[in-house]
DNA sequence: GTACATTTAATGCAGATGCAATCGCTGCCC
DNA sequence: GGGCAGCGATTGCATCTGCATTAAATGTAC
């Protein structure tokens, strides 16, 4: 075992990572819900598919972006679906694919939430 | 680290913390829980309550330590508990408190399992 | 001393997650 | 074409989590 740093640093730069995170976390995932009635998981897709000049994209690369696992994004995409936020499309040249649609209310949804997302962001992110 | 100004930097630097997180805690808490039966907010517990000289801390301590929500932590320490990792007691000067006290088989635990810990960080840590 | 507000921890409940199993589809090899 | 391995996404299940509520103890005001 070749300790590049000290056990003491890692541990401690651990604990800060874990900190800032469930800080930063825990303030957007109530603010998102209770302004936008979304799961930071939720907004974090719909922030995905928004960047996408397209606007759609296969379960696949959503799940290769993202921290989800295969299953957790299933469900998220399940439930974006029915608030008509996205739609679920089956790829034609390949029908186990599923395209995943980002619908106009899904981007004005967005769009609307990614105000309280920065000002999150800048309220705790930059003091962690 | 330099407050961050522009809306973009400071996406960009959440996108980076939810990776490294993710990628982190996942590893742990797969390893931990495989090598050594535990969740990885119980082995923060435990490391915790390793780290004090008295061995004992109040629940309410442990909670402003931690991340954990305070029902999160009053199950998690249920969960040590029944597997005789720490024991609970009740504080004589004021009956509401809880003592959380390391046990022996608490503190063998948590040694083995710091060095699971120590080796998924210095792996996926040191570059994130 | 009695009534009421506050604090501390535990619990009911609903929701999100991961793992493993599953189902349908594709591609390959014969 | 037929059989079979592998891929892509969904689903069953168990677990962990947070919010809101509850129960018990303490503190306060009168």
């Amino acid at each position: 075992m070749p300790p590049v740093r000290s056990e003491g640093a890692l541990v401690k730069r651990w604990r800060s990572l874990l900190t800032s995170y469930n800080e930063v976390a825990g303030h957007l995932e109530r603010a998102l819900q209770e302004q936008h009635g979304l799961t930071l998981s939720e907004f974090e897709i719909l922030d995905r598919l928004s960047e996408q000049e397209c606007e759609k994209r296969r379960m696949q690369d959503l799940a290769a972006d993202m921290y989800l696992s295969q299953s957790a994004l299933s469900r998220a995409v399940a439930r974006l679906e029915k608030h008509g936020l996205v739609t679920r499309a089956m790829c034609e040249t390949d029908r186990r694919g599923v395209f995943v649609h980002l619908s106009p209310e899904g981007l004005a949804r967005r769009t609307a939430a990614r105000e309280t997302h920065l000002h999150i962001l800048a309220k705790h992110l930059q003091l962690a």
